[in-house]
DNA sequence: CAGCATATACCGATCATCGGCATATACGGC
DNA sequence: GCCGTATATGCCGATGATCGGTATATGCTG
């Protein structure tokens, strides 16, 4: 299981799944429930999109498992942040952060006429 | 051409596009270098991505027609944001603000022991 | 005249996500 | 006892934005 070397472009769900990882491992169910939680309930994250996404980030080496344990006769299998997935996740954050800063510096400037921007 | 109901998770090159457009009208081949530069040559749109998206924006009703001139005997289409395309694309900024500021907060409380997290 | 920049536009392929279904167990209400 | 919901993982087909390439022109440069 080789780690990709693509660099993809990273959607908001998977951003999300990496961010409700970040501070604790987590198990799939409970990222499910902190992802709607982190969003105020605006992305509800489907089965199928979340364990894709688990296993994707973890063949590309940015997540793992940290452990298993089994509640009520349920299996809970917790993941947690690799270090590549660590700086992964701050690389966004600061793309993401700058870009946001970007379009409201050029929004502020709207309809000046006669202006330059850069 | 009736604006589409579906308020689909906006992607990075989309946005892009709209912030690009976000301070003054541009054509789109300008949107190109536009969004080249804002990214530090890391996004480089292609021409499918960029006149679909332009389609798209507009059937959206987040874009509009600005202008056309002829130079050099080439066309140049100038598009501009309506005023729901600028509400929209603040919103996204504030999103991808409130996002980013949540995993590094998270990225910050990682690894310390016994502690829970919000 | 070959190559590159400008400028718009179409096309098939890729792939993350969506939406639904399957499989189990536990729990609460009726 | 049964039904619906919550918990929990997993598979599958469809969707759709993006990618990569091509087409079509013109103008400029080497």
């Amino acid at each position: 299981m080789l780690p990709r070397m693509t660099e993809a472009p990273m959607r908001e769900p998977t951003f999300l799944v990496l961010t409700a990882l970040a501070a604790t491992p987590q198990h799939g169910y409970a990222v499910i429930e902190d992802v709607a939680r982190m969003t105020d309930g605006r992305v509800r994250l489907r089965a199928g999109t979340l364990y894709a996404a688990l296993d994707r980030l973890r063949s590309d080496g940015l997540i793992e498992v940290d452990r298993e344990e089994v509640v009520q006769s349920r299996l809970r299998r917790y993941y947690r942040l690799t270090g590549v997935g660590e700086q992964r996740l701050a690389a966004e954050t600061a793309r993401l952060h700058r870009q946001a800063t970007l379009a409201e510096s050029r929004l502020r400037t709207r309809r000046t006429p006669g202006e330059a921007f850069s």
